[in-house]
DNA sequence: CTCTCTGCAAAACATTTGCAGTCGG
DNA sequence: CCGACTGCAAATGTTTTGCAGAGAG
């Protein structure tokens, strides 16, 4: 049920579009909104199941914040990274952190943990807003 | 509102004491659960409000899954920290990373940002469960 | 044609809130 | 006593699901 084949219709290319259009993270419900703006009248549902397939097949990343609201991005590229995300302006800069890996590969292991993995997040605020 | 005198009820001591009884995270409805099972008819709304009152006094950590519950732990210690996390058996062991506090805190600053924060969270599988 | 995908509305959840009554200090 | 705390039920907000119909291949 991964990758098994997926249609290419009209509502999957216009959430996939926004998602393009959007450098910073977009919950799904603002993501709707924008559709709709747009003149493109999807379902809510419908956003919500695309979004969640396109998670499991990895061409998206998942933010969970604090207000219980489920942000969406579009994945830059296929390797694991991390984000750098203004608390203002929602603007995002994908960051890689090598020495992070190691160190919590290292730590995990050193306490008998295997298969690890980890999530990582920076908040701050950008200046040029 | 942030440490105006909160009352020490039988319902506040019973949630506290499910807490200092659990060493992993666990749910405000796992928590209300156990409660109940405990004898103590304590409701959910309190269990909530609560928890809230714990996080707002930073007595204890909150960690939001994928699952969109959240998770409760009492803090060991008052200071910045991570957390290990068995993806099995859920027993969580606290880290420190200094080199991980001053990277963030680099990069971010590289790319104009400041009021850094950041979210943390390694997960592994454990081999003693 | 067939079988997946969509829309809508209802359902399912987690969490919050209004309010009258309770109880700690 | 007084006001903060509680319980319950109702309200909220997000995400999921059931089902009949639409459309891609």
């Amino acid at each position: 049920m991964a990758d098994t084949e997926r249609r290419a219709t009209k509502q999957r290319r216009a959430v996939e579009q926004v998602l393009q259009d959007t450098d910073d993270f977009i919950s799904a419900q603002a993501l709707h909104a924008r559709l709709r703006e747009a003149g493109d009248a999807v379902g809510l549902a419908t956003v919500y199941r695309t979004l969640n397939a396109l998670v499991e097949d990895a061409r998206v990343d998942t933010l969970r914040l604090d207000d219980g609201e489920a942000r969406y991005r579009l994945c830059a590229t296929a390797q694991h990274h991390h984000h750098l995300v203004c608390r203002d302006c929602g603007r995002t800069v994908e960051i890689a952190g090598p020495a992070v890996e190691s160190w919590a590969d290292a730590v995990a292991a050193e306490h008998g943990f295997t298969e690890v993995s980890h999530t990582l997040e920076v908040f701050g605020t950008c200046d040029r807003h």
